[in-house]
DNA sequence: TTCGACGATGACATCGATGACACGAGGAGG
DNA sequence: CCTCCTCGTGTCATCGATGTCATCGTCGAA
């Protein structure tokens, strides 16, 4: 009597064939080396009893398991949502599932959340890393990990990112060439790579321009919504309040349109990082620079169905994968000062 | 020599501590018919060889897994992304993993990803049903179900779901109180079945009202923000047409508000149900019934671990929770025709 | 005719952990 | 002083599948 009342095992498929047990397990394999009838036999007796193998039996053997874990930082956000449905879109087409957890921005309890499935025996791991190192020294058996979003450092390991140096550096120039000079940034801390990625590009495009930055325009205050709503006015209020906003990321972008719109300022041009639902039907119309989560989603999938694929026909990809910036210019980046 | 290469086992711990294994796996389990000196020796050795428990033997052998499976349409929608965040947070406290899988409103597809969740060996299941008896024929196991978003049918399964009814009657007759009598409803097909109840309550509000329903204003046919796009332009078109809308899903209200503010429709009334980012910063600012995620989603995990609990202390709960409407009124509600 | 090769199949151990049951030591009760 | 019981612990089988190696025909080559 089994202790799970779960349905049938390879042993009653086997009894029903009239085979031995690895015969049956031979032939869910595709073992060649069985005769065609023995095979129809089997497969009959599959069919009959509608037999579904074991996972975790099977996990157990072989040491792996068609099973993904994926580390993003929360998966209510709607970035990293749209990411995991394209990974997990990919992955089914090779028969691979999913498992999420969110790591809160937290190292440590990505780390563990890493740790965690490797012991799960999860096949491949993707990870959205919160700072350099964070998977040191954990004992990967061999499990490949790609990075999203934010490029990780661990050996043998590939990243999938933006071009976040691009984006920062796109959305600057594009306003300088519409007559800014007093530009302001919107940002989260530093401490994150693609925030700082975006400043730096940020400042090579001031640079490139020869404009000076002025440091109170650089606000790495705003970890939500809420903070950038107070934030805006205090800008505003300025001496010589900025003509220019770029909200370095869709969160952000959701404090600083309603900011903008409760003073009906219409007039300060705003290129936002990210693009959002209803960034169209604004007046302006939200100029954005579109962090397309499906693509980056696709490619981090894509190459770990490289990294799962038989050695051998290994395509040896670069370490890191760049999706491009583009940006969609829609009125309120093109904005005079 | 392992197979996989793994960290060590439970065999590794006993030789440390030198007991038998079943001694190491009692001391794993709590097992309070150890000795004191014993058992710290084993924690000592666990320490020390930093060992972790293998889900996948334990799986096998227990039966059951600190696992959760969730289906939902899909994990990009804003709406299921913040509910299984939900749900992920109130499972992690209780130390079970969330499995999540998009059915794309594929009944078939649905009962595939269930039944795999099942062998699979989860220790329940959440799913946001595609109809009516998905499940049925399914070798459950006694794996726990609980419905979310829409009422399932399967013996001993619950159901958390939101006061659909009330949303279409609160909505309608909120308008009605402020003066509509022509009120169209715009929604996708009434299969789903939060549609369907949301058509009810539209119709008895109207009912209890007095007023007739006229049938060209209820749009059942806006699968998408794209679809609205055209109806509602059609809709404002017409001889009489309607002086107040209800779009009865997020989905459809992205489509709805940037259909409105492209032809600077300020006039018409909108309810909206379910709230969105951003809701708040139009002009005016959209009223809502507020179709909160974060509480579906924690009466669905609450609601599972309550079943995943050791027999005895079941709280024998209702069959159906409700989560109950909320109406948010931020303007565009309380217009007059 | 005999032997080796090969094709098809099965017996058995194994992955890591837990359940059933047995066993030895020591204390209580007769 | 001898049972009987309890406590702490170990032995063995088991969960469902797969890797290793043995077995048994059968057929072609010497």
């Amino acid at each position: 009597m089994s202790l799970t009342g779960n349905g049938p095992t390879l042993r009653d498929v086997a009894v029903m064939a009239a085979v031995s047990i690895k015969t049956a397990s031979r032939v869910l394999n595709d073992d060649p080396a069985v005769a065609a009838p023995t095979r129809a036999a089997v497969m009959e007796a599959m069919r009959a009893l509608d037999y579904q193998p074991d996972p975790a039996a099977r996990s157990l053997r072989a040491g792996k398991d068609r099973l993904v874990g994926v580390v993003i930082d929360s998966i209510g956000d709607v970035f990293f949502a749209q990411l995991v449905a394209q990974i997990e879109a990919t992955l089914d087409t090779a028969g691979y599932r999913v498992l999420v957890a969110s790591s809160n921005r937290d190292p440590v309890r990505e780390r563990d959340l890493v740790q965690s499935f490797v012991s799960r025996r999860c096949a491949g791991v993707i990870v959205a890393p919160n700072g350099p190192d964070t998977l040191a020294d954990l004992r990967m058996r061999d499990v490949p990990v790609v990075f999203v979003d934010r490029a990780g450092t661990l050996a043998g390991s590939q990243s999938v990112v933006s071009d976040d140096v691009g984006f920062g550096r796109t959305a600057t120039s594009h306003l300088i060439a519409h007559g800014h000079t007093r530009i302001a940034l919107l940002s989260d801390t530093p401490v994150i790579d693609t925030t700082r990625q975006r400043h730096e590009g940020f400042r090579a495009a001031m640079a490139e321009a020869g404009l000076p930055v002025d440091e109170r325009l650089v606000r790495t205050d705003c970890p939500g919504p809420a903070e950038v709503m107070r934030v805006v006015p205090a800008l505003l209020g300025m001496d010589e309040p900025p003509t220019a906003l770029i909200s370095t990321n869709t969160r952000l972008s959701l404090g600083v349109v309603p900011a903008l719109h409760q003073r009906g300022r219409t007039d300060v041009a705003l290129v936002a990082i990210g693009d959002f639902a209803m960034a169209e039907s604004r007046s302006p119309a939200v100029t954005v620079i579109d962090h397309s989560p499906e693509r980056v989603g696709d490619a981090a999938a894509a190459a770990m169905l490289a990294r799962l694929a038989p050695p051998g026909d290994q395509p040896s990809q670069d370490p890191t994968v760049i999706v491009p910036a583009r940006l969609i210019a829609r009125g309120s980046g093109e904005l005079l000062p």
